[in-house]
DNA sequence: AACAAGTCCAACCGCATCAGA
DNA sequence: ATCTGATGCGGTTGGACTTGT
């Protein structure tokens, strides 16, 4: 109740719905000036008729520089089904560990290919490419006018490997078996993913290691990629 | 060609938590 | 210790778009 006061105090004035090319560059711009943080006073600054809240949502998951748009790949799917396995629906940390994703973007994926019954047909994935298409092309204009400086977190790129951190949980790199690997934590629609990209040969590898004696509520993995 | 149903995703909402006064 | 505003998170919705009939 409280913790709304602030947003409600101009709520009549806030606009609301799409967001237009001009108040994406004012946005942007503002962000430039002032950086991120402080997003109740853009509306002050920057002449933006949005709340805070808004103008947030649409820098995290929009405007950020460095944000990926287009289908997720079948490492990044992977990425999500074993951590939602592993944590739930909690989705902002899940993103965490996929970088250029927002919290928005694995939510909407999960709920659309899991939360039902049943996995996605061939006409589904056709679809799903021409929507990636569609974003590659309008992400492409964004970034255009925009000034990328911005250095994505907690990722390092060695020798074809992802080393993965965490402020949180501190995972850090690690040397896991494959037998090591526990299937059955998978959701069972979850399996036929499973199989499928199996199948397909890019996906080479992603294991969990929750044998920490030393700090029972880490993990570990080790994630490979084929470039 | 027209309509219905399904899919996707940007954006909103309410609540929880944090931080500073 | 309490209050208040700011921020973050997860759930939900609306509408554009695609596909099927």
């Amino acid at each position: 109740m409280v913790a709304m006061t602030g947003w409600r105090m101009h709520e009549q004035e806030w606009r609301k719905g799409p967001w237009t090319p001009m108040e994406d560059n004012l946005l942007i711009e503002y962000v430039r000036m002032h950086g991120e943080g402080r997003w109740s006073s853009v509306a002050n600054s920057s002449g933006l008729k949005r709340s805070g809240k808004s103008c947030r949502l649409r820098w995290v998951n929009y405007l950020r520089p460095g944000l990926k748009k287009g289908q997720l790949t079948p490492q990044e799917k992977g990425i999500i089904i074993e951590l939602h396995a592993l944590l739930g629906n909690k989705w902002s940390t899940i993103a965490r560990y996929l970088p250029g994703r927002t919290d928005n973007e694995i939510k909407n994926y999960w709920r659309t290919n899991f939360k039902k019954k049943g996995t996605p047909s061939q006409n589904q994935e056709k679809k799903k490419h021409k929507v990636a298409f569609r974003h590659n092309q309008q992400q492409q204009q964004q970034q255009q006018t925009m000034n990328n400086n911005y250095v994505l977190p907690h990722v390092e790129e060695n020798n074809q490997r992802m080393i993965f951190e965490s402020p949180e949980a501190k995972i850090e790199e690690t040397t896991v078996s494959e037998q090591g690997y526990n299937q059955t934590v998978m959701a069972q629609d979850v399996a036929s993913w499973w199989d499928t990209v199996s199948e397909d040969g890019l996906w080479s590898g992603f294991f969990w290691n929750q044998d920490n004696e030393k700090y029972p509520n880490e993990f570990r993995i080790e994630q490979s990629f084929s470039f």
